[in-house]
DNA sequence: GTTATTTATATCGTTCACGATGAAAATATA
DNA sequence: TATATTTTCATCGTGAACGATATAAATAAC
């Protein structure tokens, strides 16, 4: 007999990994037309927020490593998205900054949000617990993003 | 100036991504002392549940495809965790069952959950609102599930 | 000012995810 | 029975993630 706590019905990292990718697959064919990643949509978010910004600032803003984030900038640089120019006060740094077509797609992918935000409200997050859910993945991330860095 | 549904702090899926990644980071020491991946833990917590199964009905119960959960499997059947035989009604079908190793992970691993359960418990996710918490994610998972196949 | 350390990116290797495609076996249909 | 279709798994290519490592520039220590 499975001890309990191994169930994959008592595993909320499973529950948070599968709600992660069906709900980027969501984003597929919404972002897919128009040459674009689900995590390359990210950095456009980050971006249009703020443009002109050190790879590692944005990294930083998404959790992730620059590792991750280098390769990923690489090929929207070469798709037109955006420019990778050498820091002036700071020449190890990367900024990275929105090119017309990359500050164009927030208009082309205008639609996207509420897309999004129709495939999943009706059923199960609606606007009144939405920020209820947002505060406990909020906690989940914080309690988390810390701690990560020991072993 | 950004529009409102854009906002990175406005995201859902972006909760989700990072909530799950970072959670699966905390579980990487832990695994990764055994030679095993969290994709790996979740089969085999599949497995424990229930053994020799088809490779298709472990990737339904994963919520993933079979050209991912194929070379998973061809790993760990290297590192001799599982074995995988011809189905004997259904010739198609790759039977996968545990080797002694792979059962004797359940104990080896006995105190992973817990150690997790510690890392996330005590800020955030309470033993009161875990079952809320979980019946939200699974909510969402419900209402994806079904309409990824539709492009 | 020279050396050591830290910081910011980049490169590399491995393992997912997943769309697209292919091969073989089972099932349905003619 | 012969052919068509579906099902199951595998293979391939691309793009993340991420640990490990490398390189160059900035900062600290000497």
């Amino acid at each position: 007999m499975i001890k309990e706590e191994f169930r994959l019905d008592n595993q909320l990292c499973f529950r948070l990994y599968t709600a992660s990718r069906l709900l980027t697959q969501a984003y597929h064919p919404l972002l897919s037309v128009h040459g674009l990643t689900y995590p390359q949509y990210l950095v456009l978010l980050v971006l249009w927020e703020k443009d002109a910004q050190p790879v590692n600032d944005i990294a930083k803003r998404l959790f992730l490593e620059t590792n991750t984030v280098t390769p990923l900038l690489q090929r929207m640089e070469k798709e037109g998205i955006l420019i990778r120019t050498k820091g002036k006060k700071d020449a190890r740094q990367m900024i990275v900054s929105l090119t017309e077509k990359g500050r164009d797609l927030q208009n082309i992918l205008a639609e996207v949000p509420s897309a999004i935000g129709n495939k999943v409200i009706c059923k199960s997050v609606t606007p009144e617990n939405a920020p209820e859910l947002f505060r406990k993945l909020d906690d989940i991330i914080a309690s988390l993003s810390g701690s990560t860095t020991r072993t």
